[in-house]
DNA sequence: GCAGTTGAACTGTACTACAGTTTGCTGCAT
DNA sequence: ATGCAGCAAACTGTAGTACAGTTCAACTGC
């Protein structure tokens, strides 16, 4: 083994870390949706210059989570009715879509392996690890469709939900959650694509709803 | 009728601007895949700040026509074989789920009538326009998810599948571009899902071996 | 109370500057 | 000729300053 071993340069520019940061901020609830991210505030209090903390937050707006609005600067996206049932139907279609194709063997442990893990989080009580999960099951699903872009597209919407569910704090216990999770696992495990279909549609229809009462 | 009528001030930012201007100008090609946009001298060229065009070069990015390399900037993307069939399989996928849906009537005349714009540009013998045409009557059918979010995914997907069209150049007459989408339409107004997904498929294989032949 | 005005705060843009990286070139060694 | 080291030019990444135009909220006069 290298006597270098696990060391590297600094392989990543100011403004992107500027963007990991403010990302996480975010979606830690520093930033509320609609507020607005003042350039000159945040470039004296991290004692960057302007320019780099602009390029940062064009950065932001490619994965979503700001929009630019012209003379008001960039604004944290806000979790609308329509949007909210937009970013759902996107999430329905593709996962029934990837559904209905009998899973490779890796493909079908990867989805058990990921219930199994949001089975753990809920047993430890851990409410952000539980949404983690959550969507990561989702993900495993949507990786049956063997698409990268769509891969892609997916966590970004994923990115985007995690924000709203954040935002909205989701009122759902755990065993809720892996109940009915469990009932999808079930019918992918059984090969039974209409049941599958329909308790995804299921599941993305109580969610959407209980989501929407919040709003 | 006001007599203002039509008269409507800048509401966009000059990088805007030119993001449209630099799309514009790449998808012609004027720059090649894998050139590099140097920022001064766009900049000088153009009498904009340097800033203004690293600006709009990060709006570029937002619709993956470049992606930037650290010191080295921004980069016009190249078509590699394993591009090319991420994008096709990501279109094959969103088109079959699609197609298995039964359209509502006006859905069913959208794709009709991109159908029919499509005859008409191969009979005018306009190639650009044929690829326009051809991409727009997947959209078409892509619209029967009733899906927003994937309606603009699927066409930020066209944009750049258009850019490597035009960078490679197609070799099709239209009658065949036509005949191929007539069976796809054929089989979607019998409602025959089966055999309008084996079409999409087939479409789609004998698209990226052409494009592969290609690369 | 309320429309109109004003001024502070902020964005959009330009210009300058400079350190650190790439990259092509030049000449030296082979 | 060929390869390589080292150098220089070209560029990017970032900082900092400046200023016109826009927003927005507080203030003013009615």
């Amino acid at each position: 083994m290298s006597a270098l071993e696990g060391l590297s340069v600094r392989r990543t520019t100011t403004a992107q870390q500027l963007a990991d940061g403010l990302a996480e901020r975010i979606m830690a609830g520093a930033f509320g949706p609609g507020d607005r991210l003042r350039e000159s505030a945040i470039a004296t209090e991290l004692g960057v210059a302007r320019n780099t903390i602009r390029e940062a937050v064009r950065i932001l707006e490619l994965t979503g989570l700001v929009r630019y609005e012209v003379n008001r600067g960039a604004v944290v996206i806000a979790p609308t009715r329509e949007k909210v049932e937009a970013l759902y139907t996107a999430r329905e279609r593709l996962e029934t879509a990837a559904i209905v194709r009998t899973p490779r063997p890796e493909q079908l442990d990867a989805i058990v392996k990921a219930f199994e893990e949001l089975e753990q989080a809920a047993r430890a009580g851990d409410a952000a690890l539980v949404v983690d999960r959550d969507l990561a099951f989702h993900q495993a699903i949507v990786a049956l469709l063997d698409s990268t872009r769509l891969d892609e597209f997916f966590a970004s919407l994923t990115q985007e939900l995690r924000f709203y569910l954040t935002v909205l704090s989701k009122s759902e216990t755990p065993e809720e959650v892996v109940a009915e999770h469990r009932l999808i696992l079930d019918a992918i495990r059984l090969g039974d694509h209409d049941r599958a279909v329909a308790e995804i549609r299921a599941h993305v229809e109580t969610s959407v709803h209980r989501l929407n009462e919040l709003l």
